[in-house]
DNA sequence: GAAATGATATATCGACTTGATATATTATAA
DNA sequence: TTATAATATATCAAGTCGATATATCATTTC
């Protein structure tokens, strides 16, 4: 998804800042499927502001004169030709997902690790999928549309089965014995 | 994980050409947590090539003379230094991962698609977990160190909880009714 | 047997994203 | 009062993505 419709996105939900809106990608009800930095979203801010799919409504309209808060703030509002464009960008056939898991990949070589080190990124990757499951969980569903408790169940469904996986298999993986040497045991052994 | 360190991962497993590298990373043990696209693998190579991390072993060794696979083909394999560096590069403590899914962002705006769509993407989505599942259960693990068969566990542990909580759940999703018009009722209504 | 199609194979390009960084204000804690 | 953290905008180098160009080899269709 490109970042202009996630940022369009983000202010169907209400109306935000940059900096808020790279927030919801962290916290926000997004977090777990989606993903914006810095990098994307000011620049896309700016298409959308030329392209008039959104507005600035800021700062603080009736603080006209005198104390605002940030000096700089900009607060972005989506318009009806921005709620149109949305429209018409989520009417595509999505392409497959995106994972990238450098945790999958270190446990994958368990035998290339430390036992230690193992142990380390093993119960790291475990106990954050214990918080996202209970952050998740934790909100609260009051209100929420059909398409939004759906995804936000999906996630929970998600972290809490990869975790009751990884605690029913821990001794499997901690039973990996180094395969490849940890240390070079002989200095001079066969080169390529 | 850099994409000299996803090469040398591949490489780990067995002698490969650029292409049988990408083709790893779409159909291999990798596929469901790791990418890597040709723009990223060809510099990754020669970055690596220079570094004396690989080296090419290609075409055919035996055929000096006379009839080859592909002309240009190459084929790669890893050194001692590239087993070196490879094992360096694992001793880092991983990121948290990285998930970009187009499908849930659109079910979690189900209210702004029509009926139909929403359908079809929510009917796309299950097929391919169950297809995912399904194809990972069909790897044979025999042989196989604890790393893999444990990731390979846990990519089949996602897909089926996926599409268990999809199939649960898909009437929830489904009474969904737009909340905002499919269509501009009435042509000229308030404006922004 | 010729033509078309699809798989294999290397490589690059523009547009975009990532992660880090620079800058500055405001709020809170020591 | 000073330091630290959070808020806020913005940019940059390095790297990635998806598409494309080019060409060979294998298989199927007419």
């Amino acid at each position: 998804m490109d970042s202009r419709t996630l940022c369009l996105g983000t202010l169907i939900l209400g109306d935000a800042s940059g900096y808020e809106i790279r927030k919801m990608f962290e916290e926000g009800p997004f977090a777990h499927f989606q993903d914006a930095g810095y990098g994307s979203i000011y620049p896309a801010l700016r298409k959308l502001l030329d392209e008039g799919l959104v507005a600035i409504i800021a700062p603080a309209p009736e603080a006209t004169e005198g104390e605002r808060g940030h000096p700089d703030k900009k607060i972005y509002a989506i318009t009806d030709a921005g709620r149109a464009a949305f429209r018409e960008a989520l009417a595509i056939t999505p392409g497959r997902d995106k994972i990238r898991s450098d945790a999958c990949f270190l446990m994958f070589f368990a035998d290339w690790l430390e036992p230690a080190h193992l142990a380390r990124v093993f119960d790291d990757y475990l106990a954050h999928f214990k918080d996202r499951a209970a952050f998740v969980k934790s909100l609260d569903p009051e209100g929420v549309p059909p398409g939004r408790l759906f995804t936000r169940g999906l996630g929970v469904a998600f972290y809490e089965a990869i975790a009751a996986y990884m605690e029913a298999n821990r001794d499997m993986l901690m039973q990996t014995r180094p395969a490849a040497p940890v240390e070079p045991a002989r200095p001079a052994d066969a080169a390529e």
